[in-house]
DNA sequence: ACAAATCATGCAGATCTCGGCAAAAAAATG
DNA sequence: CATTTTTTTGCCGAGATCTGCATGATTTGT
C-alpha cells in the first residue's frame, strides 16, 4: 500500500467513524504501527486530523466545538451519553436536538445501530453523519445563528408531521417544579414541538444545570418521561424529580 | 513496446485499478524501470495521472488530490473564494453547495455583506453561520453521508420554490463539451435544480479539476455563466471554455 | 503508584528518485 | 545511401525516502 493511498484510507475511515487508532489501522492496512503514527503525524502538520494518544479524530468532529470552549466536564457528559445510547433500539425515530452532550452521545451510539433521527441542529446532524448505519434527517428552514440549528414554521409544521418513538433533549435549565426550560424563544418553540411529536421525551443534564431555571419554558415535568445524568441513580439529589414522576438513570 | 503504447497501457490500468506500481509496469510491459519512471513523469506533468513514491494513482482518485499539496490547493482555493466573494453584492439570494471551497469562499465574504445564503449541504450552513450579518437558510431532508448534504424530494421541491440571484457551485468535475459533472446521482438532482433556480450559475474549479468528467451531468456549458479559478484569466487552458460563452474570471 | 500501552527517536536495510552518461534506435539531412 | 541529429532507453551512483525495529521516555487506566 503506496503512502498517499494509505492516508486517504486514514481520512476515509476517520469520515465514517470521527477516529481511528493506531492498532487497528496497523492491522487493517498491514503496515507496523509506526507507519500508521507517521501517516498520522504527517496529517496532523497539515492539519487535516487531530492526533491524540492512541490514534486520531476527525477535525470536523472538533471544528463544531471550535466556536465554543473546549469541553470542560467531558467525562460527565460522555457517561450521560453512554447511559441514554443504551435506550435506543433498532429501527427507532428519533427527535434530537443539539449540544454538546447530544455530540457525545453521536459517538457512544453502537455502530451497528439501524435507527433514524432526525434534528433541526446541524452540528448534531453532522455528528450523526459519521455514523455508519443511521439514518439522519435535517430539518431545514431559517438558522438560528447563536444555536445553529433551524427554527421556524417550517421545522415547526415538520415537527408535527411526525411520530417519533424518543425526543431526546439536552437540557438548558431544568428544575422539579418548572420543566424543562430555555433562554431562546425560537429554540424553546421548536423543542415544545419534538415533545409533542414522540411518545417518550428523555432529557440530558449534567448536574450543574440541576435546578437551574431560564426564560422560558419548554415542558413541565409531566411531560418528562425520563432523566439522565452523570449521578448515579440514587442520589439525593435528584429526590424531587423522582418524586414527580420522572424515571432516573 | 512503443512510448504512446506504454502510456496507453498506464493510463488503462489506472482507469481499472486507480493506482499502479513502477515495479509491476515494468515487468509487464518488459522495459526498465527507469523507463516507466519517465512515462509517469511525462503523464504526471500532463497532470493525467498522480505520481508518488513508488507509482502513480488515478486522479479520479481525488482523496489524494485535495491532501497532496495542501500548500498549494489552500491558496488556490482562497484566490477562487476571493474573486467569487466580490460578485456577492446586498440583498442577493443565494443557492450554495457544498466543498472545501466553499468554506473559504465563506471566510472570504466581508464583513458587512447582508445576503440571504440558501444550502442543503450542512458543513457549508455552518461555515456560513459564522458570518455576522448574513442570513442562512438550510434546507432539509434526508442526509447523504458521504456528501454531507440534503438530498431528495424535499430539498428539491424547496428549491423549485426559489427564485434566486445566483448559483454558487463547487465543481466535481468538468469539462468545455459536457459541461459540469458529479459522481452521486442524488446530488446531481439538488444541484440540477439550483442551476433551474437561479438567475446565474458560477461554479468555482480548482485547475486540477479542469478537464475531468464524472458519471452524471448536472448542466451543459451553455448554462454556466461564469467560471472562476485560480489561474489567471487569461490562461490557454481556459480557452475551450470562453469559447462556449462562460465568462472567465 | 504501578503495570501496560503508546510515543519519540535514532538507526539500518530496502526501495525509490534523480541526474548524467552512453549505447541503441529512429528521424532528418545531404 | 551514408551521416548527422534527435530521441529513446538502459544503467550507474549519489542522495533521498520509506519502513520496521530497538530503546528509553511518556502517558493512561486501575
Amino acid at each position: 500500500m503506496l503512502k498517499p493511498e494509505r492516508q486517504a484510507y486514514i481520512l476515509h475511515q476517520l469520515d465514517l467513524h470521527n477516529k481511528v487508532l493506531c492498532s487497528t489501522l496497523s492491522e487493517e492496512m498491514s503496515v507496523s504501527e509506526d507507519t500508521v503514527r507517521r501517516d498520522l503525524q504527517e496529517l496532523s502538520e497539515e492539519g487535516r486530523v487531530i492526533k491524540v494518544h492512541g490514534g486520531a479524530l476527525s477535525r470536523s468532529f472538533h471544528f463544531i466545538t471550535e466556536g465554543g470552549q473546549p469541553i470542560y466536564s467531558l467525562p460527565a457528559k460522555r457517561l450521560i451519553a453512554k447511559k441514554t445510547a443504551e435506550l435506543i433500539r433498532n429501527g427507532m425515530v428519533v427527535l434530537s436536538t443539539g449540544g454538546t452532550t447530544i455530540h457525545e452521545l453521536a459517538s457512544a451510539l453502537p455502530s451497528d445501530l439501524q435507527a433514524t433521527f432526525i434534528t433541526s441542529s446541524i452540528p448534531a446532524a453532522l455528528a450523526y453523519s459519521h455514523h455508519p448505519s443511521i439514518e439522519v434527517i435535517q430539518l431545514g428552514d431559517r438558522m438560528s445563528k447563536p444555536s445553529k440549528m433551524c427554527v421556524g414554521g417550517e421545522v415547526i409544521s415538520k415537527i408535527r408531521d411526525i411520530r417519533a418513538d424518543l425526543c431526546i433533549l439536552g437540557v438548558n435549565g431544568i428544575d422539579a417544579h418548572t420543566g424543562m426550560t430555555d433562554s431562546d424563544w425560537e429554540v424553546v418553540q421548536v423543542k415544545k414541538a419534538m415533545v409533542e411529536a414522540a411518545r417518550k421525551t428523555i432529557c440530558m443534564s449534567i448536574a450543574e444545570k440541576l435546578d437551574s431555571r431560564q426564560q422560558f419554558k419548554v415542558c413541565g415535568p409531566e411531560r418528562i418521561d425520563v432523566m439522565i445524568t452523570e449521578l448515579s441513580s440514587d442520589d439525593v439529589r435528584l429526590e424531587p424529580y423522582r418524586s414527580k414522576g420522572i424515571i432516573i438513570i
